[in-house]
DNA sequence: AAACCTACTGAGTAGTCAGTCAGTTTATTT
DNA sequence: AAATAAACTGACTGACTACTCAGTAGGTTT
């Protein structure tokens, strides 16, 4: 049974996450992420010192869901190919689940609070590995980090954007698709 | 000769677009844009009706800029293979000499102020038709063109984006090595 | 039942915002 | 040189901003 305080706390949370979402950090007063949660102005800044707090907190939270996700269904006994197509679609599945994530992940990397590298964001240490270990044993081409981690995060951030602002469907096929040609580039 | 009007004009939209690459639309205000051209608050509502609009005309000016780069080096009589690796390699460098550029197209896009698919926004007729040919000759998979787009443009934005934000080097050989395994992901 | 504490309220504060406008300067026309 | 028009100024406005704080409600402890 959840204290009423906690309630509070994660309604506050959810209420932001949606609204940052949609109308930006800046564009979303904390006075209306209070109203939406059902709670007076006051009582945010109760919660959380700042508004950037709050935005930090949302960051912590989304990460770790992402990094436990993606653990959940890692499997070291695969070979690298067959861990990086179940890394790579896991993430792209959360983000067409979680449209809001992936919209609030973006905006915060562009934003002055993020200090971490580009895609280090999504990037937790499962699917880093995965692409260190496939670039160590020359399963994928001898190319720079940076343009290995581009091939791919940029198509599934890609995807997924569309979908969260446009609502295009997305099916496994393209999941799929969309994982296999990242790879295919990718090898030697 | 230019005009002083015009002088004034170019110096406020320059200004903007430097500023909201930095700090994003919200994060900018009019009276900061309008002094960093060296005019005052007013002025900028002279040349400009709202600060809507001056965004509108500053994406207009770039997306035709783009348009024009990439209509330069087109060569229609080359295989489509060749002028896929040309046109989106074009594209990758244009957004390494240009970062405010992307940055600011990034922001537009994912503003309530866009319209149009998201990669519409970089996707001029050029590349567009590129794409379209090359499925349709069968030089690429058959695949949804979402996942097409994807594929081409997801990996050319992640490292343009990485330079424009953390300042990371890109070479010739890192745009090669990016644009070759774009297409290598997507050939039948 | 008195004292205490946690969670919450919402009017209030100081500051910022986009946009206005009466008036001034500069350029062009007559 | 007078008249007209175009470009520009910056103080101003009302609306909004993040954040504060004195006060209140309800539960727990003594």
């Amino acid at each position: 049974m959840k204290s009423k305080k906690e309630n509070t706390h994660t309604a506050l949370l959810r209420a932001a996450l949606a609204l940052f979402a949609a109308q930006g950090f800046d564009g979303t007063s904390t006075a209306l992420i209070a109203k939406q949660a059902g709670v007076a102005s006051g009582t945010l800044f109760f919660h959380f010192a700042t508004k950037e707090e709050l935005i930090n907190q949302l960051f912590e939270e989304i990460k770790l869901k992402i990094e436990n996700v993606l653990l959940e269904n890692y499997q070291p006994s695969q070979p690298v190919h067959e861990r990086f197509i179940q890394g790579f679609s896991a993430l792209l599945r959360y983000f067409l689940v979680n449209p809001q994530h992936l919209q609030f992940m973006e905006q915060y990397h562009f934003s002055p609070l993020s200090t971490c590298a580009l895609n280090d964001n999504y990037n937790n240490h499962v699917l880093k590995n995965i692409l260190h270990e496939a670039r160590e044993t020359s399963a994928v081409k001898d190319i720079p980090v940076q343009v290995l981690h581009a091939l791919a995060f940029g198509p599934i951030v890609s995807l997924a954007k569309e979908h969260a602002t446009r609502g295009c469907t997305v099916d496994e096929a393209m999941i799929h698709a969309t994982i296999t040609a990242c790879w295919d580039g990718m090898k030697t």
